[in-house]
RNA sequence: GGGCAGGUGGCGAAAUGGCAGACGCGCUAGGCUUAGGACCUAGUCCCGCAAGGGGUGAGAGUUCGAAUCUCUCCCUGCCCACCA
């Protein structure tokens, strides 16, 4: 409280409310004692189980008010009484207005804080964070609000996270849960990975050590594969467009296109044997070989593949003679194994005597013990390969894998890594193992082609050159053979450095830097050309293929060119197509039209005449239609002379190919699609000619600084004329040229004609997979068994929960893994397959697994048998409204829904979504309004602002603040929060005279009517729209005309006892603890939270008489009062004669008539 | 750089094509009172004594009429960011 005078007395003077309310004064507790009267009502509703929400009532029907639970910190802010306490509002009148109204919450309870605490205090993280639910459950029943606290759900509960481990065990079954090598942030000192909020500026919070990035293997959730779903299915849902964009923007799904460009070496151009070798079952002829067959062939490369003996019992050994005696196997030959027919490739390598070029292993393993134990194995075959030899024997190693295969582990893969001393190469095949018969994946990979993403596909005849980004697989490659490059150690330098780069390195650097790969040229598959290759930083590896093409249409891609003195070529010709306005194209044929655009240059001075087009306020340049026998300069010439009387212009030069503009022509009164040819042109003098009455209406022209007319052109096809003449890219869509058979195409038609054409047609997305994996002791274990011999092991049901084991301290053990891991005994167990030893995975769940499907507990919140009963979550599902943080838009929201889908998918859940309706909070800020921060000092606690004015003082005062459905930040008035207690104690005051009370038949109780009935309209409407504000100040304007009618009727009896009784009614929600004893007071027995919502009587709503506002030219001179809905000629008849002064002497030319509102006479000047 | 939201009194805001500033805070004056920071009454967008005129970030447009719809620009906040 000192604070607020410290930081308030600079700019305003002490707040009234510190002095009325404020610290140090006691508030007359004879007016309205809240703290007798909230304790006593919120100990009564307890105790009568007021709130127990049954699954359902016969007859009513259920709403489902979801509130995102909280995390346990410690001590209630503001922020969780306006997340609670405002939607109970809406809570307590649906239920008064005859639903059945779900309104719970709970602990998300795991998180890094309490671990942090337990690191801090050496206590374990539960004992502190159950000591803070215990505390936090007091604070928010001191809300009044009416969660049925009986279905409390707290995630650290296991009998909670019993089911989001068996949930995870659906989806890992599934193969919606695998594991994949990340980089995770790293600091060496500490040897610990952190999180991102640990990191503070690249460093270390602790320690302040440089934070390093470090693959780890971790378990990943396949939410890329629902990347669809998640876009589609927003269509259906009632949120607010603003929510549903975030989602999409976060997912960022492009469509595009993917488009091989071939390498072709310098050092390499001859032509190869390609030796392919299936795998068991596999044949020469499946469609993938042929494909492959096919593609080589045309390349000039010869190949063959030969038929293994594949019987049942397929023999290693005789698959690997046949495979011998198909081919030469020298210097020239490429050896391709898939799946079993790597490990023959590698045999047969083995016992080679030359070297051959290349071997290109997909899907390869190394031992018997292979995951798919289908599968027979050749006893007396040798399982064991000479690293070294094979080494020696290929000059080149490839190995792919593909992370999604289910044959080929991680473990196995890292097994052959470590026999042949290669790292491999992962790529994401369209299906796993690379069986999938469209696969062109490999192929790329035997051939070295690179692989492009574009969503402009429109411009590739203009891709002069190709850029990497120093991880493409391929410049690894590259360098490592040293041979290819002839710049390699420039290459390596370059690559070197960008790696050491941080991220924040890499972003604050402005220029572009890059080295071209000397000796390698890509073929531009559009043209046939060859173009040169460049590896820079400013691509990214992890997006698309990690590899673009540069073209004249990009901003970056031309900065970059123009550095290094990389040709371009532009092959689009501007295109502005005029949406809106007077000259916006309408739905009509577009006449074609040739035009020429001049851009005027001053004798002496440097500036451009600036032209504006009066009747369509188009600003630019000098341009016209050329007309007929006109060649363009002519027409140009004679445009000048036309427009501006300007007689002396000598052509400086062309601005190249044509701009075009479609818009409606006002002059021609037509669609017209303008194709104009840009010239530049300079005055010799200003010599000029008379210019006709009817050009000079229409043109303004001025002389004009280059940053001037930059300012001044508002049309895209003339500021394109302009860019070019000061030597800028044009990066907006246009219509192709010198582009083969699609010359003459939009972009909009280009973009997928020529990435079909050249490619495949592709969707990208920003969206990642989403890494659960967190190296906590504070989490949900992950109930996996690794075994090294089976893999990773679901553990079997009966086992679950896999509770969280006792540790000594929780410190990260220091080796990367969680302090679970120090855990020993809890950590071995049995395979649950092969009954070997096994490790219990140590790394626990991020907590956004726990909060993806804790709504659904809520309908079964003691299930022992299941994560709820279907017929329960049938009950309540799905939410009617979710409110929450709009921090919470993107991260939660999507992951829930994600969990949510994948639940549906294996048949838990009936909807495919869970929330029907979902808004955003605003945000509460600190006096100051500022982010209340305990750094700042701005932090209003709430729990001392309700012990000195009340709970229903804060509720209501929230709610009033402004509203609740628009996303916005309002700060915490302490003056403000005044107002709202000053109305409740007007209000008691009113209640505590019920004597006064009178009976309807009075005049003045009856001329209350209207407004009464006005007011339980206006709250109920406002209620349900969420606009609690205007509902408060619908009651506050109630009020004050009771006390008006009061005064002028001075006796204070200013309310009928019904009305009173609504009035209460209506204010029940907002302020239930108040209303509940003047409730009492006023002779009621049953809670006024269970009676039944006012109805509003419309007869009562008609006004007799109305005041209508008198406008002349839609400006407001006057008001008249007439009888309610009158007629208009009535109406104007009244309007006439009140401004009759006014009107006196002009002519009225129209008459608007709005019934109940306004008269509008337009009058003539 | 991109996306989204927003810009109305001294402050939170209301009005979503029809009388701009409801309601609340603050402020001013008066009353009540021993006194008051409680309470009551009146006033409170700007210029002007008034009559009147002007006013919703700036400019333009559509309309009888625009805070509200359209366009251009400026500013603020949040999220993302070398995203092809």
């Amino acid at each position: 409280m000192l604070r607020f005078h410290q930081c308030e007395a600079t700019t305003t003077p002490v707040p009234r409310a510190l002095r009325g309310y404020g610290a140090g004064k006691k508030i007359d507790m004879r007016k309205y004692d809240h703290r007798s009267i909230e304790r006593k009502w919120q100990r009564e509703w307890g105790k009568k189980k007021l709130y127990k929400t049954p699954d359902k009532i016969n007859g009513k029907e259920n709403f489902y008010l979801l509130t995102e639970f909280s995390y346990p910190s410690g001590n209630l802010h503001v922020g969780h009484w306006y997340a609670f306490s405002v939607p109970d509002i809406l809570a307590r009148a649906l239920r008064m207005q005859g639903k059945n109204v779900l309104y719970p919450t709970g602990f998300d309870a795991f998180g890094l804080p309490a671990e942090n605490a337990a690191i801090k205090n050496k206590l374990n993280p539960r004992v502190w964070t159950e000591k803070n639910m215990a505390y936090m459950e007091k604070q928010i029943k001191s809300m009044g609000t009416s969660f049925d606290w009986s279905r409390q759900v707290t995630t650290c509960d296991p009998a909670y996270y019993k089911w989001t481990q068996w949930q995870f065990l659906q989806f890992f079954k599934k193969g919606l849960a695998y594991q994949k090598e990340t980089a995770v942030n790293w600091c060496p000192k500490d040897k610990t990975v952190l999180a991102n909020e640990q990191v503070i500026d690249g460093r270390c919070e602790r320690c302040e050590s440089e934070v390093v990035q470090k693959q780890m293997l971790q378990w990943n959730m396949r939410i890329t594969d629902y990347a669809d779903r998640l876009i589609d299915d927003l269509e259906g849902l009632d949120w607010p467009e603003q929510i549903k964009e975030s989602q999409r923007n976060w997912i960022g799904r492009s469509e595009g296109a993917e488009i091989d460009f071939p390498l072709v070496l310098e050092a390499d151009k001859k032509k190869y044997t390609y030796v392919i070798l299936h795998g068991y079952t596999g044949h020469p002829d499946a469609p993938r070989f042929l494909l492959w067959k096919a593609e080589l062939e045309k390349q000039g490369h010869k190949v063959v593949i030969p038929t293994l003996p594949n019987p049942d019992m397929p023999s290693e050994n005789e698959q690997v003679a046949v495979a011998l005696a198909a081919a030469e196997y020298d210097e020239d030959t490429v050896l391709f194994g898939h799946s079993l027919g790597c490990v023959v490739a590698m045999k047969v390598v083995e016992k080679l005597k030359k070297p051959i070029a290349r071997l290109v292993l997909a899907g390869g393993f190394v031992d018997r013990d292979f995951k798919d134990k289908r599968r027979p194995f050749d006893k007396n075959f040798t399982w064991k390969f000479d690293g070294a030899k094979i080494r020696k024997n290929a000059k080149t190693i490839q190995i792919l894998h593909d992370p999604r295969d289910y044959a080929v582990s991680e473990e196995q893969l890292t097994r052959l890594e470590s026999t042949l001393g290669v790292k491999a190469t992962r790529l994401d095949s369209e299906e796993p193992h690379f069986t999938g018969e469209k696969e062109l994946t490999v192929l790329r990979w035997l051939r070295p082609t690179i692989t492009v993403f574009t969503t402009r596909a429109d411009t590739l005849f203009g891709g002069t050159y190709l850029v990497l980004a120093p991880e493409h697989p391929w410049v690894t490659l590259a360098l490592k053979h040293k041979t290819v490059l002839k710049n390699n150690d420039d290459v390596q330098r370059y690559v070197d450095q960008a790696a050491k780069k941080t991220e924040l390195e890499r972003q604050e650097e402005k220029e572009k830097t890059g080295v071209e790969l000397k000796g390698v040229k890509a073929v531009n598959p559009a043209t046939g050309k060859g173009i040169p290759v460049w590896v820079a930083d400013f691509v990214i590896g992890t997006y698309g293929t990690g590899a673009v093409f540069a073209d004249a249409h990009d901003e970056r891609d031309w900065d970059f060119a123009k550095k290094y003195n990389i040709p371009l070529k532009e092959t689009l010709e501007p295109l502005a197509v005029i949406t809106s306005g007077v000259d916006a194209v309408r739905d009509e044929p577009l006449i074609k039209r040739r035009a020429i655009s001049a851009i005027i240059k001053h004798p002496t001075e440097e500036k451009y005449l600036g032209v504006t087009y009066k009747p369509t306020n188009v600003r630019g340049f000098v341009s016209g239609g050329i007309e007929e026998g006109e060649d363009p300069i002519e027409a140009a010439l004679r445009e000048i002379r036309e427009e501006t009387g300007y007689t002396k212009a000598k052509l400086i030069r062309s601005l190249g190919s044509a701009l075009h503009g479609q818009f409606y022509s006002i002059k021609y009164k037509r669609n017209s699609h303008s194709q104009y040819t840009p010239f530049l042109f300079q005055l010799e003098d200003l010599t000029r000619e008379e210019i006709s009455p009817k050009e000079k209406a229409e043109h303004d022209m001025e002389w004009m600084t280059p940053s001037e007319i930059d300012a001044f052109i508002n049309r895209g096809d003339l500021r394109a004329a302009w860019d070019r003449l000061n030597g800028r890219p044009y990066t907006g869509k246009g219509i192709l040229y010198d582009s083969g058979e699609f010359n003459g195409l939009t972009s909009d038609e280009a973009i997928p004609k020529v990435g079909a054409t050249f490619g495949r047609l592709v969707k990208q997305y920003h969206l990642r997979d989403w890494i659960v994996s967190r190296q906590r002791y504070w989490g949900v274990p992950i109930p996996i068994i690794h075994c090294p011999k089976c893999g990773p092991q679901a553990v079997s049901d009966k086992e679950l929960p896999v509770k969280l084991p006792e540790v000594k301290d929780y410190l990260p053990d220091g080796r990367g893994k969680s302090p679970l891991a120090k855990a020993k005994k809890w950590v071995t167990v049995k395979c649950p397959k092969c009954k070997g030893k096994a490790e219990r995975e140590t790394d626990t769940l991020d907590t956004f697994v726990d909060s993806s499907w804790y709504f659904l507990r809520y309908a079964d919140p003691k299930n022992s048998r299941k994560f709820a009963d279907a017929k329960k979550m049938g009950n309540w599902m799905p939410v009617n409204l979710y409110s929450g943080g709009a921090e919470h838009t993107t991260m939660h929201v999507l992951y829930s829904r994600f969990w949510h889908k994948a639940l549906f998918d294996l048949g838990l859940v009936v909807d495919k979504e869970p929330y029907t309706r979902r808004m955003n909070r605003s945000l509460i800020l600190g006096p100051d309004g500022q982010k209340m921060s305990k750094s700042r000092g701005n932090v209003v606690d709430p729990d001392k602002v309700v012990e000195r004015l009340g709970a229903d003082t804060v509720r209501m005062y929230l709610a009033f603040i402004g509203p609740y459905n628009e996303v916005s930040s309002y700060p915490w008035n302490p003056d403000g929060v005044v107002g709202i207690r000053r109305f409740l104690e007007r209000v008691w005051r009113v209640g505590q005279r019920p004597a006064d009370i009178m009976d309807v038949g009075h005049p003045y109780i009856e001329s209350l009517e209207n407004t009464l009935h006005k007011t339980i309209k206006k709250v109920g409407e406002d209620i349900a729209a969420l606009k609690f504000n205007t509902a408060i100040s619908a009651l506050m304007i109630f009020l004050n005309a009771v006390e008006k009618e009061a005064l002028r009727q001075a006796q204070g009896k200013a309310i009928g006892k019904d009305q009173w009784s609504i009035f209460l009614r209506l204010l029940a929600p907002f302020a239930p603890h108040i209303s509940e004893e003047l409730w009492e007071i006023a002779g009621n027995k049953k809670s006024v939270h269970v009676s039944k919502w006012p109805e509003y009587d419309a007869s009562k709503l008609r006004d007799e008489t109305v005041s209508i506002a008198i406008q002349i030219n839609g400006k407001t001179r006057g008001e008249v009062s007439v009888a309610a809905d009158a007629d208009k000629v009535t109406v104007e008849k009244a309007a006439r004669e009140a401004i009759a002064s006014r009107l006196e002497g002009k002519r009225i030319t129209r008459t608007i008539v709005v019934p109940n509102r306004l008269v509008n006479f337009v009058v003539a000047e």
